[in-house]
DNA sequence: CCACAATGGTTGTCAATGCAAATGTTTCCT
DNA sequence: AGGAAACATTTGCATTGACAACCATTGTGG
């Protein structure tokens, strides 16, 4: 059997992964807030302080455009950003209450999204998915 | 137990997809090529000829990027774009003789990337997780 | 058969992104 | 201690990408 491109796991990956941010993107936008952003915003709810390069790591997102992602979220109050007193070449960032409040408000939308995503597929079906992503995602080290 | 962002499937999606894109497009720069060209590149590939839309659907790129990348693999001499006599509003994407050798150059590359990125799931398991991801992609209608 | 809606594609414009260079800080080595 | 290397972040600049407005063609209902 020939190599179909169609068929591949990145390509269904990219395909899946797209339109799943799209979709979501749509939800976010009467929040006025882009899907980097609650990214941004999730991923602190559950992490209470991370430095930035930290936190591009677990985003997905390229650090210098990060940094100025964090500029914007500071500027709305979303976020803090703060140069710690023993380590003065790196930056913590953390929620703010207005920022908490916002993460708690949207992620059981994304829990609901996410619900309606996966829908039809059985429990263990889940797990087994979201263990062969990690599978994948460690593999990628030798790449 | 609390819903955790970071465990879950849009955002272990994007980690992985993200992650597989940034490698692959490393291998592509030697050749000159960008990931969203090479998708372009392999779908031809594999479906002879396509209109602009249905081409921006299944590389899941937007249509006026796609018009503009397009152009420049019109340039490159890779693909070339007709408008039929008997419907001029659409207009037929299709590789040349040039484009499917690179192609056939490529998909090769793009197979072993896949290799190394599943390796050590079993075959049955590969087949689940790709049934998994179209099941998803279906879901996505209803969201 | 003709106005008008719907479809397919391109282009203008501006925000988002990414790379590379610059800056400041800590760590390491001798 | 002193300087080089490594690290963390920011900023400048050029590219990319998205959205909207637009043009052209085809399809449709009265």
């Amino acid at each position: 059997m020939p190599y179909q491109f169609t068929d591949s796991v990145p390509y269904l990956l990219n395909w899946v992964g797209v339109r799943l941010g799209e979709r979501f993107s749509l939800r976010l936008a009467s929040y006025d807030i882009t899907l980097p952003m609650y990214r941004v915003l999730a991923t602190l709810r559950q992490h209470e302080s991370k430095m930035l390069t930290e936190l591009s790591e677990m985003v997905s997102v390229e650090i210098s455009t990060l940094s100025r992602l964090v500029g914007v979220l500071v500027r709305r109050d979303l976020v803090t950003r703060v140069r710690p007193e023993d380590n003065a070449r790196i930056v913590q960032i953390a929620l703010t209450e207005k920022g908490a409040e916002l993460a708690d408000e949207l992620m059981p939308i994304a829990a609901m999204f996410e619900k309606t995503a996966i829908e039809g597929l059985k429990p263990e079906e889940i797990k087994m998915f979201k263990t062969f992503l990690r599978h994948i995602g460690r593999n990628i080290g030798s790449l």
